[in-house]
RNA sequence: GGCCCGUUGGUCAAGCGGUCAAGACGCGGCCCUCUCACGGCUGAAACAAGGGUUCGAUUCCCUUACGGGUCACCA
């Protein structure tokens, strides 16, 4: 049997992390078995409607490569997949339950439900309904139906006995059905409630799996009645624990956590977030961690998932994200990167492409860039102090010496480039007879004026050329002098 | 409160009766090195508690604690 699962976003305006990681575990699913993935938009509630949001889903899917087979925008056999296009059909199936007597018509006024739970005894939240309309009489029904009188359809749950489904990661999971509220069906607007929408769509769909977030476990008894009551096969359920901020809360937008769209404006790579998510509840039999889409599609195995939550950690995405930025080729790398460099570096004399190889090692999220680049631009201020370094054993007079060493002989230097100068340097290094870094470690500081930069003394000059490298030198030994005879 | 679910280092996690309880991130140290970074090596760090079952429990059962979910004419 091919194995069918669906995607069932309700559009809000933006995809949460713990949305797509349900998509990527539905469609992992889907194509480990090669299986197809459907999406399917639940826009039932009219109210919570946002504009643009389902372009939003689109575009989070096709970008992070979560094709699906069928969907809205590229139809397939069981469509429509907007589920409000679907609204005429439900009733029908409501009714058929009704004459089956697996359901029934509750005419009670939202007072009447709301005084009822009220009335429940101090501290017991739990009410289930009273079954108040169970008992009308055919009659009765119709005069009701007649007179235009606003009515719901509810499902009648079984009052003795138990209901047990499986789910494939939390296992059996058997319930009390005295314990089970007779929900409500069909709405008195005429809509079905998600719940009923659900396993209606999933049916005609042919959904084999069912997998969301473990907070339907609890009503997942009822959908399995549902599906005894129409007498359809039950799909194969899959829970997925939470994904959380911190051991209390779940990961949401509200409270400041970052949605997908977050996080790439935040320079972290689309692939590092699905290879990110992938391992956030779900573990591969072996020790592997860097995975491609294609990979997990062969590596992924229902077994690896986990029954608890899983807290989101930054500091590992970033890490991740890390690695896939050194390992891209460096022309890929130069194109994901140009843009904010080309913001970052605005003197358009210097070799981008060679700043870019400089970073590629050194960049964890693309927004370091800036931070480690300005200086390229324009010398900062800086304190005499960085020439101070006591593993390059260098102290102010060291580095003065050092520079004014330095500055004639790269002054008469005519073909710049790092070789030459790499060469020119070291023939320094001999014929002072100095350690590297004495010499080194002051030219890198006068040339970035930080204490720290990527690149060093040779790939930084190389970079600046010569007319800059030997007036940044300058500065650098006029502060020296400075700071030198003020001792 | 009822019901359901969960609990291995700070975090992600392997483990599925016998292990010195993996690995990764992060953190500390060392090496490499003209800084930083990369890379390499290395260290600290965990089975929520108590009862059983068993020759033997992280692993199976029960209780407790702590967390989470759910109890809508929302999805």
């Amino acid at each position: 049997m091919e194995i069918r699962t669906r995607f069932a976003p309700s559009p809000t305006g933006y995809m949460h992390i713990g949305n797509l990681r349900t998509a990527l575990y539905e469609y992992l699913i889907a194509k480990s078995q090669g299986g197809k993935f459907i999406l399917r938009i639940e826009d039932t509630d009219q109210e919570r409607l946002v504009e643009g949001a389902i372009d939003m889903i689109y575009n989070t899917l096709s970008l992070t490569g979560l094709h699906y087979d069928e969907g809205p925008d590229i139809g397939g056999e069981y469509g429509p997949y907007i589920q409000s296009q679907r609204m005429g059909m439900y009733m029908d199936y409501a009714k058929e339950l009704v004459e089956k007597g697996k359901a029934y018509y509750c005419f009670c006024s939202k007072e009447r439900l709301e005084a009822l739970k009220n009335s429940n005894k101090e501290g017991d939240a739990f009410s289930k309904y009273d079954r108040h309309c169970l008992t009308l009489s055919p009659e009765e029904i119709q005069k009701n139906l007649d007179s235009g009188m606003p009515f719901v359809i509810r499902q009648k749950m079984p009052t003795e006995g138990t209901t047990t489904f499986h789910d494939v990661v939390y296992g059996d999971i058997t319930v009390e059905n005295a314990e089970l509220d007779d929900q409500i069906l069909m709405k008195a607007d005429g809509f079905p409630t998600y719940n009923f929408a659900n396993v209606v769509d999933d049916h005609l769909m042919k959904i084999t799996h069912v997998v969301r977030g473990s907070e339907y476990l609890s009503s997942t008894p009822k959908y399995n009645l549902l599906y005894e009551a129409f007498g359809w096969e039950a799909p194969v359920y899959v829970h997925l624990p939470a994904v959380m901020r911190d051991a209390h809360n779940k990961l949401s937008k509200r409270h400041g956590d970052k949605s997908f769209e977050d996080l790439v404006k935040e320079g972290f790579l689309v692939e590092a977030i699905v290879n990110y998510i992938a391992l956030l509840g779900w573990s591969p039999s072996d020790n592997k961690e860097l995975f491609t889409l294609k990979e997990l599609e062969q590596a992924f195995d229902i077994q690896g998932l986990s029954k608890s939550p899983s807290i989101f950690d930054i500091k590992k995405l970033t890490w991740m994200n890390g690695e896939y930025i050194k390992a891209m080729d460096a022309d890929r790398f130069y194109e994901a990167v140009e843009s904010r460099l080309k913001e970052a570096v605005k003197n358009r004399t210097l070799d981008l492409k060679k700043i870019a190889a400089l970073l590629q090692k050194r960049l964890e999220t693309l927004n370091d860039i800036p931070r480690l680049v300005d200086f390229f631009d324009t010398l900062p201020e800086y304190s005499t102090e960085l020439y101070i370094h006591k593993k390059m054993k260098t102290t102010e007079e060291i580095a003065l010496s050092s520079l004014k060493a330095a500055l004639p002989v790269l002054d008469a230097l005519s073909d710049w480039n790092e070789t030459a100068i790499h060469d020119t340097l070291m023939a320094l290094v001999q014929s002072l007879g100095i350690k590297n870094g004495q010499l080194l470690w002051p030219v890198r500081t006068a040339l970035s004026g930080e204490p720290t930069s990527p690149g060093g003394a040779m790939e930084l000059a190389d970079i600046l050329g010569k007319q800059e490298s030997i007036a940044r030198i300058k500065i650098g030994i006029e502060k020296l002098e400075k700071a030198v005879s003020s001792l």
